[in-house]
DNA sequence: TATTGTTATACTCTATAACTATA
DNA sequence: TATAGTTATAGAGTATAACAATA
């Protein structure tokens, strides 16, 4: 049976996604920053305040992983943790001052490499792009869904 | 200024394509691989013997991470290794027996997977979508390459 | 000198599971 | 009992760089 990595679609979603990835993550290097900072960081700005819980899954981190990166990222004052007043077991994540001063700075960039990576593109054709990846998604965490 | 996650480009694209990976990598446990070298074993499925520079070039895979790879691989009996009588300093991948049989297996439900991801979509949609997924791969790695 | 590949180190994310506190 | 988070451990990939062998 034949089978071709190039015309394959996870294989191309990955490589796009890795290679796009990879390439910001230098650019939030000179921040100090990692990738899922920045997501936790641009979640943040765009939403307000989270629970732990919701920033896992807009941000698409696993609940374990953003426990440790939200923990470092305190340390390191971008953002604040405070028990809700509601129910006591959430934790509610906030920008910190330098954090939004922070995420503001990024901001232009992250777009800067947004534009890149859709060069050449039409605007048709990134609103297809966006709802086929948004499809994508939820096929593939709704067949988990039913697995687990 | 205004930046929502859920329109943004870069994370789609990394989301669609970790959301994929991931639970591919699951099916892949039952194997007893990493989701590397199933890329790796379909490569050479459908290449056949490769460079291991070449190799990298294909499966997007890092010359370093992807000589531990194959160094692993081999140990298991999936692929063999030897110079090249070219040129001594490449080494020249190919997929033993075993692997071959494995990679055979292991098609059918990478195309089920596949399926999967892009239910719903019309065969011009996910042409679309891999013509543009492309597009984004060399935006960004020509991109990089200006950059180096 | 440049290229092909190997190896080592330090770092980050993932998966898993055990655990605490609260609902 | 179920949910929200925390923490620890083992494993895999990345980035970087130093290195050997060959071109």
């Amino acid at each position: 049976m034949r089978f071709q990595l190039g015309d394959y679609v996870p294989y191309l979603v990955n490589r796009a996604g890795v290679s796009i990835s990879n390439t910001f993550s230098r650019e939030l290097d000179r921040f100090g920053i990692t990738l899922p900072m920045w997501r936790v960081m641009s979640a943040l700005l765009d939403e307000g305040e989270q629970r732990l819980g919701d920033l896992s899954r807009i941000t698409a981190i696993e609940l374990s992983t953003l426990s440790r990166i939200t923990a470092s990222m305190d340390r390191a004052g971008l953002v604040s943790r405070r028990r809700s007043g509601e129910d006591a077991r959430a934790v509610l994540i906030t920008l910190s001052k330098e954090g939004r001063r922070m995420a503001e700075a990024i901001v232009p960039k992250a777009l800067q490499w947004e534009s890149a990576a859709i060069a050449g593109m039409s605007e048709d054709e990134v609103k297809t792009l966006k709802g086929l990846l948004q499809r994508i998604y939820g096929n593939v965490e709704g067949r988990e869904a039913v697995l687990r």
